[in-house]
DNA sequence: TCGCTATATTGACGATGTAAATTTACAGCG
DNA sequence: CGCTGTAAATTTACATCGTCAATATAGCGA
């Protein structure tokens, strides 16, 4: 983890990034700083500015990553029928596996959309997302049907993962039994 | 704003919530400090201890009051017939209009939802949703389509306020397109 | 009136993000 | 091979933040 012989780093910059996806696993949202990513890479507290500029670029950085992460957890699992259910449930376990991560990825207050180093892997979800929608994959416009789907499944995420819906008889209610209506087709 | 001629301030813990909001406004979510909320109060910046202890009970509280609005804005718009569709709209329109306190509402790192200060106030959202999904305002359990309902129109308005949508043919979509299955019919 | 308690202030401390100045390593070129 | 320029990392310093301990003030009941 800190094992380095050399002055310079080497792959400082993807360090910093995997030290922040650890300090969220363990310490979660509010434990992650720029001067805990540095000590956990070993390295002094400034040294992240030669790579993100500011806290909000590696913060950034951290969530780009979190994006990858879970376009990989809602494509690879559904490789063929079952594919829009893997989906969906892969997304709501992400966001119950990973909170800290999952909310950082959505905090506009610490997190800059604008920065080109998350736009992409944010256009890939959204065009993953697409795909399990209304099975296009090409690229083009979104339609109201995956809008749709996109934000029953972001939003039952995310309230799930806050524990919103930790009462008796709620807890048992998963992602496709929001589904019923005119979705429970496969594409 | 700041006028106090009394050592004690009176009513300073609803004045720390009225700065909080307003900070929200102005200065965004990255703004919104426990000696910011003191400053514009008019007190030290360590007055907020004695009233809520620490940051996250301020938070908290500022975020309590933030579900009180938010019911406030779903339920007195919508009397009649167009309930259904004034509440939804109604909760968009709200994270549109205040993202940073929408966001900090829903941000687990900063609040605290196991305070007694926020349950009641998010009990009370809940309940007001789910009379508007099934019709029903007595208390009891949920069901799947109270559960669909929020989720729905919740992850709508994050990704909406959050910009995710903003692109070219997204942005005329409402939240009343997204419901034309099995939902259309009011109460 | 005399305390008692809630409320507010002052001062200090550790932690954080940022900037400036400095040091170190590496790579290109004579 | 040696020089130099640049990228990368460090040191030092500073402003801001949340928290704590000690103190001061005001209001209220006995």
């Amino acid at each position: 983890m800190t094992d380095r012989d050399t002055y310079h780093h080497g792959n400082l910059k993807q360090a910093l990034i995997d030290a922040g996806l650890e300090i969220l696993e363990s310490r979660g949202l509010s434990g992650l700083s720029l001067r805990a990513c540095a000590e956990r890479a070993g390295v002094s507290h400034t040294a992240p500015k030669n790579h993100f500029g500011n806290v909000t670029g590696l913060l950034t950085a951290i969530a780009a990553q979190g994006f990858l992460r879970l376009i990989d957890q809602i494509r690879t699992d559904g490789q063929a029928d079952g594919r829009r259910e893997t989906a969906l449930t892969g997304y709501v376990d992400f966001a119950r596996t990973h909170p800290a991560l999952f909310e950082l990825m959505f905090s506009p207050g610490k997190v800059d959309f604008h920065d080109p180093a998350i736009a992409g892997p944010l256009a890939d979800c959204a065009t993953v997302l697409r795909a399990i929608g209304s099975g296009r994959s090409e690229p083009g416009g979104f339609e109201a049907e995956d809008i749709r789907i996109w934000s029953l499944v972001h939003g039952f995420a995310t309230l799930s993962a806050q524990g919103v819906f930790d009462k008796p008889g709620m807890r048992d209610i998963g992602i496709m039994d929001l589904m019923t209506d005119s979705a429970t087709k496969d594409a």
